[in-house]
RNA sequence: GGCGGGGUGGCAGAGUGGACAAUUGCAGCGGGCUGUAAACUCGCCGCCUUCGGGCUACGGAGGUUCGAAUCCUCCCCCCGCCA
């Protein structure tokens, strides 16, 4: 890698890149130097591989870079595939299965097509853990570790409250924030970027740094985006939007954001001016269709960026016909069934919603017969056995659709 | 090595011979309300069912019993403390 140079934003410019969506900058006039000097950085942030799911969440940070990269700036992407295959201690109840180099590797390509949707892959570059880690050797394993105090990974809070409630704290789990550490080192990071939550881990980085005669990275981090719920952000919560989510799933669980939320997700995700911020926050305070309001723009704003504004546009279409005028969609689910010449024909919806993966499990179906949620073509259906017709509309709870279609009648044309 | 605690439905966590498909909370689903929500409220929430009922489940395997998540035996796993 050759040093480049890289260009120096303006004092607007700088104040956007180190005011908007960040948390905190250690040290903050360290980071402004640097970036002022002209020298192009590098910018690293890791990736881990056992979760290759990227979020809204994660586009706070990525968003970030973007802006940095724009300046001639450059990524470093560290793919943990060593750490990786360890697994991931913090999730105690279950022992990961080890992940395969080959599932690494396209969960890799996974994130790393995601990761573009946001910066620009072609100017970044991909480091693996495995090019260092393959060569460490129990010496250097424990000079590295000899480097670190018990007392330094205590200060890490989550660690801190373990051992004061007596819990279990793994060797192994000690060990994280020192590979982390030292992929710093392996790439010789200026910046490391992450979410608050890893704000430790960063600093373990810009300690070590010196320690093998390099400057010290400064450390960016950006606030966590709170998941849809007003709560902690989690998969088994179910509360957060993937980048790949399709524009219609986007929109709507955008819509469904808890009301407080909307001037954060604004402030972190899209680039409307602070005054328009201001006028936001203000409109959702007050409520009513105001609030309605200023959510659908951020819904569109949202879907626009990862979708396109067209799509973004439709999305919204359907989702007032859905939502607010309780229409029926556009597009629904299309389910084949074999009408074999017959206009009209009985299907038994336990077995029917339950092949189209509308329903678990057939109880299920029954279950929501008996509470009045499923209607055929408007009307609430009284047993499972109903009888339909060829585009037939059947809906379940509020917005699940499905539209049966004739499976003798459109055949696919290719096989 | 010694001592102790524990393994129950997606999670948390009751139950300690029958009335237990298993209290409760969270999550989820459905109805109402609404701005799409949230909050609130009512209901559902193992699987199969000809709606009579059947089947499978409380770490695993055996056993005692008319009957076991609950008692006994062995085994597996997790955690803490002391050494």
């Amino acid at each position: 890698m050759t040093v480049g140079s890289a260009r120096v934003p303006g004092s607007e410019e700088l104040r956007w890149i180190t005011e908007r969506a960040v948390a905190d900058i250690i040290p903050r006039d360290e980071f402004v130097g640097a970036v002022t000097s002209g020298r192009a950085l590098r910018l690293k942030m890791g990736f881990d591989p056992s979760a290759p799911d990227l979020t809204l969440g994660h586009a706070v940070g990525l968003r970030k870079l973007r802006q940095l990269q724009e300046l001639g700036h450059t990524i470093v992407v560290i793919v943990g595939d060593w750490t990786a295959r360890i697994g991931d201690p913090s999730g105690q109840s279950k022992t990961r299965p080890m992940l395969t180099a080959k599932q690494v590797k396209e969960n890799a390509e996974t994130y790393l097509r995601q990761f573009s949707k946001i910066v620009d892959r072609d100017l970044t570059e991909i480091r693996w853990q495995s090019e260092w880690f393959d060569e460490f050797t129990l010496t250097t394993i424990v000079n590295l570790s000899a480097k670190f105090t018990v007392a330094q990974m205590l200060e890490r809070g989550d660690f801190a409250e373990r051992f004061a409630a007596q819990k279990p704290i793994g060797i192994h789990e000690l060990f994280y924030p020192l590979l982390q550490a030292y992929d710093s080192v392996a790439v010789k990071a200026d910046v490391e970027f992450g979410g608050t939550d890893q704000t430790f881990n960063l600093l373990v980085g810009r300690q070590l740094q010196p320690e093998f005669g390099q400057k010290p990275q400064a450390v960016f981090t950006v606030p966590l985006l709170v998941g849809t719920d007003g709560v902690k952000m989690s998969k088994s919560q179910g509360n957060y939007v993937a980048l790949d989510e399709p524009p219609h799933e986007m929109y709507g669980k955008l819509m469904s954001i808890t009301d407080p939320l909307v001037g954060d997700y604004f402030e972190l995700l899209t680039d409307v001016s602070d005054e328009d911020l201001a006028g936001i926050r203000e409109a959702v305070a007050q409520g009513g269709t105001g609030a309605r309001d200023a959510k659908m723009r951020l819904a569109r704003e949202i879907v626009s960026q990862y979708h396109g504004e067209h799509v973004a546009n439709r999305a919204e279409e359907e989702f007032q016909r859905v939502f607010s005028k309780r229409e029926t969609p556009e597009e629904a689910l299309d389910l084949p069934v074999a009408f074999n010449g017959a206009a009209r024909v009985d299907i038994d919806l336990t077995d029917v919603l339950v092949s189209a993966g509308v329903a678990p499990s057939k109880s299920e179906v029954r279950r929501l017969v008996t509470q009045g949620a499923v209607e055929v073509n408007g009307t609430p259906v009284a047993s499972t056995r109903v009888t339909v017709g060829k585009e037939t509309m059947i809906r379940i709870g509020k917005y699940r659709f499905v539209r049966i279609l004739d499976s003798n009648k459109a055949p696919r044309a290719k096989g």
